[in-house]
DNA sequence: CGGATTTGACCTGCGC
DNA sequence: GCGCAGGTCAAATCCG
């Protein structure tokens, strides 16, 4: 695994001192979510290019991340018959920071001290309304410069800090093309 | 004051 | 059935 995949493209969103690692390397598809793009373009926008992601058997997946499923359960959980498999992707970081700037946002939702790990677990979700995405962060025991960042379900929308950048670029692109007569 | 984070409780799956 | 581990919830707290 390791040296496999190691892009250190520059002008991506994620920044600082880091190294990237991809561990898993297996293509996937979905099978009925709204169109969305592929991961690898996501991780080729995240400016990690020439990768691909993994496909995650989420028999566990929750009801609010398998888009109004009929399978739903009155508790949280999906029933495990319902083989859901949603592309998760895994990073290792080597970083003095926890969090990798990856252009989206997101809320932390909890913490878990893990077995045989001496660091903390970080749960976090996508702040964007309709994205269900997750991400769990957690430092490697074995090596504590190294930081491993496991991704769960694509984004359904741009990175918004993207977009925020972005945005007076397209403004003034969009005043320009339009003829000046048809201005104000 | 509102949004983000922290953290203990709770839920679920799995192995024995 | 029980205990353990991982994942999530939600109330409390923090912070800009």
């Amino acid at each position: 695994m390791e040296g496999q995949g190691t892009p250190e493209t520059a002008g991506a969103p994620p920044r600082t001192d880091q190294h990237y690692i991809l561990t898993q390397t297996t293509p996937f598809q979905i099978p009925s979510f709204p169109p969305i793009p592929r991961a690898e373009d996501q991780l080729s926008e995240m400016g990690f290019s020439g990768l691909t992601a993994g496909m995650v058997d989420q028999s566990q997946m929750l009801e609010n991340s398998c888009g109004g499923s009929e399978n739903v359960c009155k508790n949280r959980r999906i029933s495990r018959s319902k083989k859901w498999r949603i592309p998760r992707f895994e990073f290792q970081t080597r970083s003095k920071e926890d969090i990798l700037d990856d252009g989206f946002r997101w809320r932390k939702y909890g913490q878990k001290s893990v077995k045989d790990s001496k660091f903390p677990r970080s749960y976090y979700r996508c702040t964007h309304l309709t994205c269900n995405v997750k991400k769990q962060v957690q430092r490697l025991s074995k090596d504590t410069t190294i930081v491993v960042t496991t991704y769960d379900g694509i984004h359904n929308h741009p990175s918004e800090i993207l977009m925020e950048t972005l945005s007076p670029l397209l403004q003034q692109i969009q005043f320009l093309s339009t003829p000046a007569s048809t201005r104000f």
